[in-house]
DNA sequence: ACAATACTTCACTATATGGTGAAGTATCAG
DNA sequence: CTGATACTTCACCATATAGTGAAGTATTGT
């Protein structure tokens, strides 16, 4: 399970492209410091199941678990993904450009 | 290879997880309509595991590609990049940093 | 002490992913 | 026509991922 030279961006986005890991942080977002049965309640699968999902979660950075006595506290780290919007942001630039451009492209159209 | 019911932004955070084809979306922002061994020229894979990164690029929506006689002209697409920002953008108010052009944004389902 | 609760780890399975070499298909150059 | 170029597909392999049931470890309630 050793994972060599995976870099944290990597990791990051790897944790956000599964469905289930994105519901566990959305309901996070709201609810902070749900346990991780209050978390597996309304998921289709089992703890083990749950278990692997907030260990991905845990090694991209993007939660953290707090245990006290035998609950476990679950909590948003927002920090890999202002990470990772940093890096998509390098092509928002590229966007809007475009956008520019179809409206350049439009009045241009209009003056014929 | 086929893949039934994985959503656009599974799709898109899955082809953003891998620093390839991270590699490969920054090239095209900078030098659009590169072909195929443009692309794979610097890599170091060959040819079929590259064809497999362009591919589940596409799938996602990510690049577009033109053949042009033999030879495939590559090019980006930001739609899904837009996507996943609006995703992330939920969480902007929990790191309250400001990143006031993606207000426009915020309207989203989280893409389930 | 004993049992229930809340995880946690283990062993296993099925499928997906990322890579390869080899062979196939067009297209272009001479 | 012949050969080179530019992909593209195929068959295969190693490893990773996402799930399961069963068993293990603390902690709390009676």
């Amino acid at each position: 399970m050793v994972k060599y030279q995976i870099s944290p961006i990597d990791r990051t986005f790897s944790a956000l492209a599964d469905p289930t890991r994105r519901e566990v942080l959305m309901r996070l977002k709201s609810e902070r410091g749900l346990s991780v049965s209050d978390l597996a309640r309304p998921l289709s699968l089992k703890l083990p199941g749950l278990m692997k999902h907030l260990d991905v979660l845990s090694d991209a950075g993007l939660i953290t678990r707090t245990k006290t006595g035998r609950t476990v506290s679950v909590n948003l780290s927002t920090g890999p993904m202002q990470d990772a919007m940093a890096w998509l942001n390098q092509y928002e630039r590229l966007w809007t450009v475009s956008l520019d451009r179809l409206v350049a492209l439009v009045e241009e159209d209009d003056g014929q």
